[in-house]
DNA sequence: AACCTACATATCGTATACAATAACGCAAGA
DNA sequence: TCTTGCGTTATTGTATACGATATGTAGGTT
């Protein structure tokens, strides 16, 4: 429905961010909250008229979520949900260890008695966040990214710390800590305090080796447990799923 | 003027492909070119009417390029031509040399026979085209292009693939060739035959270091001659000063 | 003279209207 | 029953109209 820019008072008027953006927030977040089933269509208008914008906005989320690897736009057929098969899954952990233990290496060259500080604090703070059986997985999950985040920016390498974090970001890597257990989280806890020594230590070589087993070990936990979304069950109706897996 | 798309005689009638599409490509190849100055201002409007389409479709390629690196979009005030310091220059080709060289390691425990026959032939014909003093500077920058794009497919990683092929596209890298001096395309061409033979040999390490090291000595050559200041920040009153900017 | 305010203007952000294209179904024939 | 062709329809691509915002300027006040 036209909504005539009367409803600002509708929804979220607070910040004065522009409705596009808006969108695109919503959008991410939706489809990394499994709103959305893989190979579901995001139709514009449908979208347009449920957020109370015009396509406009909404056609510029999209884009924007196929340049992030959220969906893929045909020309003239429209946006699909994504899928992730565990090839990308592993090729992503790949890629980070690769581009996170550089980072790490480099940080251990830059990084000064108070970024040091900085790192430990957070440490701490995950260390104490985790004394029971991890209970907010999402205030938790927020802090690893802080500690990463904060590596990569040590890198001094702002293009290593954009890429990183856009892998950091994909959507069907936000929720896996969900997947980790007790043991798993201790070990993370215990590579990041390795990785805060090392750091102050100037040790490079071995930053960047604890860096690279810290993800390698993350990604077999989300390997075994998150084995195949294969596009096997998915079609409600006929052969929707045209696997975008180039190979 | 509504262009009633009776215009495709125009230019490139062959292709039907979306306005948007050809909008981003030409803007692309424009930047690349040269044809605008750091900083200039990149206004919807006009760019519209200069390629007789309506703002949306350009607006469309504007944002495409933000996310490309390209130019920088402010919430209100449009997009601009997006400046490369050196220590931009340093980051891109530091990451390059560490993703391509993980790339480089593990194609050579990848490649097949036939693979290495072909990464063998593009190699000889590069040196065949090197024989004088490099006149197709273009072709040989794109058997180059290949040659990477090439080894990075054989890292059977896609992730790690269309990273670097995003980094060695960027806009300010393209042309760089013209500062490689004969010496500078006789190492780059040994670099080469090495790289062949260490993934023929499945020298993954060794193939690693030479990656490395040939990325590294080109962004030297890179940094020797294109000693650039800062993009100056964005002075508000700067005014366009479109054309001619050779280099 | 300096500063603040109000207005004018240019450009962006969004809504809406229209054109073009591809997916879908239905019907007709073999 | 299967195939094939055409027409309908839903959805995207593009154009245009309108509203919002920032910037620049002129004029008035202190």
């Amino acid at each position: 429905m036209p909504a005539t820019s009367k409803n600002k008072a509708a929804a979220l008027p607070k910040r004065r961010e522009t409705a596009a953006s808006r969108v695109y927030e919503t959008l991410r977040d939706e489809i990394s909250g499994g709103r959305f089933r893989v190979g579901d269509r995001l139709t514009e208008g449908a979208l347009a008229e449920e957020m109370t914008v015009s396509r406009t906005p909404v056609r510029e989320a999209l884009r924007r979520l196929e340049s992030e690897g959220f969906v893929t736009i045909s020309p003239h057929a429209g946006a699909l949900v994504k899928g992730w098969s565990a090839q990308d899954a592993r090729d992503v952990f790949e890629t980070r260890a690769i581009i996170e233990a550089a980072a790490a290496g480099r940080a251990a060259r830059n990084a000064t008695a108070s970024d040091v500080q900085a790192l430990d604090d957070l440490a701490r703070r995950m260390e104490a966040a985790a004394g029971g059986p991890l209970q907010d997985v999402a205030g938790y999950s927020e802090m690893n990214r802080d500690f990463h985040a904060r590596i990569l920016h040590l890198s001094g390498n702002r293009r290593i710390e954009g890429i990183a974090l856009n892998l950091m970001d994909l959507g069907f890597l936000v929720r896996s800590y969900r997947l980790f257990g007790q043991e798993d989280v201790d070990r993370s806890l215990s590579d990041h305090r390795q990785l805060v020594t090392a750091i102050r230590d100037g040790e490079a070589d071995w930053a960047a080796a604890v860096m690279r087993a810290h993800i390698l070990a993350a990604a077999r936990i989300f390997k075994g447990t998150h084995d195949v979304p294969e596009p096997t069950g998915q079609s409600p109706l006929k052969k929707e799923s045209d696997k975008e897996n180039i190979t």
